[in-house]
DNA sequence: ATTATTGCAAAACGTTTGCAGGGGG
DNA sequence: CCCCCTGCAAACGTTTTGCAATAAT
């Protein structure tokens, strides 16, 4: 009974927000999925959601914390936080493009904490973003 | 004799660049400054070089390393690199926008690394962006 | 029924491009 | 003097907005 898709409704009806048509398919064309641009998200939801009505589905989301934006070099990709996934960073393979998703790892996290606070700053979240190149793309060029 | 001014020229002539009038304009208008968002850019150069060559000049000094994006938020700012600067990363304040420069830390770099051969990953660069309040935002709110 | 949400079309940005004239080596 | 760089204006892609129609509670 805890699909993801009762979760969004949760995290909607907390806020006083409707689970709408659109929400529901913009939601599930991020399920599951690898980081997307706006653009495919768009073509993803091609006849069934207007593209005004996903950048306005995605700003709320965005204020709800459901999904969060990614910086792959200097575009942006969308995926869902961690609430509907797990904590992460991601590595990108300047050759193919790939993402590999990097698993939490605690004594990064907490050097990064230690760190923000030798500056007096209360961290509240953070990203990461690596560039090199995959295993496969190593062993080609 | 190793002013800013002069690096940048040995740079360009090691690219068989010239020197422009527009070039030596917009890199001052980086230096010694806060990141700045490209609108920020074309204000300081405001009557002194047209919009469409600051996009053409920041885009050159990209690809010579001279200028990085920096990734703030969903948008991002531009600053001189590491050659200009030393590498550092950010702490962007929530409240008041204010961002701090995190200086460089060994242990931090070598986790990271570390992690990346981990999956196989060749290393290339990074880059951290944290988030949170800083000292005076943290006491106020 | 009332209020929030959507689709549509048009506007507002940010960024790129082609071309002709001007500046650098 | 030749070629590269710049300004200008127009094209392009992305994101936002106003409004009337529609769907949600």
């Amino acid at each position: 009974m805890s699909e993801p898709i009762d979760q969004l409704k949760v995290v909607l009806k907390q806020h006083n927000q409707s689970l709408t048509a659109a929400r529901q398919i913009v939601f599930s064309a991020l399920q599951d999925q690898e980081p997307q641009t706006m653009r495919e998200l768009v073509m993803a939801c091609e006849g069934l959601v207007n593209r005004a009505s996903i950048y306005r589905v995605v700003s709320l989301f965005e204020r709800l914390g459901i999904v969060q934006r990614l910086q792959i070099g200097w575009k942006y990709k969308l995926e869902l936080t961690d609430t509907f996934h797990h904590h992460h960073h991601h590595l990108t393979c300047l050759r193919c493009g790939k993402i590999i998703p990097l698993k939490e790892d605690n004594q990064l996290e907490d050097r990064l904490e230690y760190l923000a606070k030798g500056s007096g700053f209360t961290m509240n979240g953070h990203q990461l973003e690596v560039q090199g190149y995959c295993y496969e793309c190593s062993s080609k060029s």
